[in-house]
DNA sequence: GATTAAGATTGAATCGGTTCAATGAAGTTT
DNA sequence: AAACTTCATTGAACCGATTCAATCTTAATC
């Protein structure tokens, strides 16, 4: 604002001091004798200056104590979506003990996406690969900073990254569906081709599914082929993970002669999306029709009903996924974390009929 | 992480030309040769160099095209507290548009806080003063970088503040509940001195309260009064914004001979879990009792059944803000935009008896 | 009083770039 | 051929600090 910003050199030039003993007045007080302290400090004081400015400082010293949470959405995401939501409180919490700042990068289109990435001011960064995460890789990987990412999904082995066990996490959640009696299931997966309509044959799935996904379809054909039910049987539907795609999708599958009694939704979003156009319809949950998601986030405990669903340790993760950052503990490549299966009162056995 | 990192002077000398030119290739392109730009570039690719680094650059040029949104709060505050997220979203909106990024800085103690504000690598800052707003801007000052306190309430003038006409606000919802003909009234307002418990006296409520809520208060006291209810006769008691203290408000609260049929809630949050209190209570929305809230956050329309509220418009919010911050463009002193009741399902009239 | 050790201070190098006045080279005008 | 432009490039200063080997003080020990 002054333009007559005062600095260090100025400082030390009117205390009659060296620069080095100015630095060292507010660096590392103990190391300059008292009574010169306390001058410096008074001129200091006089002159308006409050100590040393971090861009200097940064320079010198490269450690920035703050690290990037990126991903390829608006800005808004990390506050808007639930599983987001969720995992970044954990990582907050984790960066809260160890005095470390958080700063968000995001964008839409990937110019501007990489241009954030590559001028954002991070010691390391995390990556959501919730969306285009192989892009997102890519483009972190130029910055030459540690990073690791996080819901990438299978893939490429030399990314360093955290995720969870999506195929034994889905087939859990499968499981106890078929187990409680349910013989007509439907799936809402998340991020088919948008301009896709209507449900999608097990081949399309396989093949245009990220990975993510694709693990979680897998998981659930394998738990029902226990139960003597094929992927052929399961119809499934793509969404975007917002309530107009999984409106949608739910309109045309009740629609049908024989509407599911149980539905896999791959995320709680989903799932919540879909107990609220279910209440909506009149169709009582799980009276008739029992609802599961996959995450655990916190807004699936205080629905009502409760929703059952698959929780990632997202602790853990953030745990792991800070260390890996700060103490450059990089961990096994490929990490597959346990996820555990959380019973509400989203489902029940079906009604007979 | 390889240690011998190639910086600009060293491509500039293996290219042979002067770093200045080298600087040029990639800051300016269009004012170097085109020949000798794809020679810099070619060898800077082969030296894996990948474009100037932010720090070097940042201390040059100054701009760091990040903003800071600081609380005295931890740092899972942005991720959880309703209205914070709200917030948040709306300026992660501003900022995406503007191609700003976004830095967290937060801490429950002081201190930390007061090196995280001094060591953030931010243009400026915006304040989210519910709690302890004097000291945040306090240490803010110091940092001598633009900024902006949000939901600080009266006081200073001197601080640049946007800020909402709590009173207005307040009795307009009150009033609202008047009309419909309710005359038993109860208040749970937020952040008294967490030791106290019971209902406070609306003399104590003036001394004690932060002044976004004693706003409030006023607002609720001047609306019922010309409905010919006094102060003292609407019982008020703190809350901490969170479960357990409102719980424990209202667990005192309906203990009495003459429950109230109208409950005042100083924050959508607060609102939202006496409804959640309520219905465990078996009592019913707004059959019972009717509930209004205080900032109209996104959750309040998705409740069941819905909340009347008090909307912020945190949109405009956001803009001005994010304007004060980035074009230097502080508003007056001391701004107080006007707010809008949102009618919806959690208010009715009172049941006669 | 001479010798050491410990502590405080200095000065210059360094971090990794950007910027700008000055220089050089090539082309144009008279 | 001299004078004037234009455009590209150079070299050095600068941004605001930290760091460390070297020097200077002071106090303690023999």
């Amino acid at each position: 604002m002054t333009k007559g910003h005062i600095k260090l050199a100025d400082v030390a030039k009117a205390a009659g001091v060296s620069q080095g003993t100015a630095s060292n007045v507010f660096s590392r007080p103990e190391v300059v004798r008292e009574e010169v302290r306390e001058r410096v400090l008074g001129i200091a004081r006089e002159l308006g200056y409050n100590g040393p400015d971090i861009k200097g400082r940064l320079l010198r010293a490269g450690r920035i104590n703050a690290i990037g949470v990126a991903a390829i959405d608006p800005l808004a995401y990390f506050f808007e979506d639930p599983w987001a939501r969720a995992l970044m409180t954990e990582l907050a919490t984790v960066c809260d003990a160890t005095g470390t700042g958080i700063a968000l990068v995001s964008a839409q289109n990937q110019q501007k996406l990489a241009w954030n990435i590559n001028s954002a001011l991070v010691d390391g960064f995390i990556l959501l690969c919730v969306e285009g995460g192989e892009k997102l890789v890519e483009l972190t990987r130029r910055r030459q900073l540690p990073f690791i990412a996080l819901a990438l999904g299978g893939g490429d082995a030399s990314i360093p990254a955290i995720g969870i066990d999506n195929i034994a996490g889905a087939a859990t959640v499968a499981r106890h569906l078929a187990e409680l009696g349910h013989h007509r299931f439907a799936i809402l997966a998340i991020g088919l081709n948008s301009d896709h309509v209507g449900a999608v044959t097990p081949e399309q799935a396989v093949r245009s599914l990220k990975s993510t996904s694709r693990d979680r379809a897998l998981g659930y054909w394998q738990a029902l082929a226990d139960f003597g039910i094929g992927r052929e049987d399961v119809p499934m539907y793509g969404t975007q993970n917002d309530r107009l795609s999984v409106d949608a999708a739910l309109e045309e599958l009740f629609a049908t002669a024989k509407p599911p009694t149980a539905i896999l939704a791959m995320s709680d979003r989903i799932a919540l999306l879909a107990m609220q156009w279910l209440a909506g319809r009149g169709l009582a949950v799980p009276g008739d029709v029992s609802v599961v998601g996959f995450d655990g986030v916190p807004e699936a405990a205080t629905a009502g009903p409760g929703l059952t669903t698959v929780a990632q340790p997202l602790q853990e993760i953030a745990r792991r996924a800070v260390a890996a950052i700060l103490e450059d503990a990089m961990p096994p490549l490929q990490e597959a974390l346990d996820v555990t299966l959380i019973v509400r009162g989203s489902t029940a056995p079906p009604r007979l009929d």
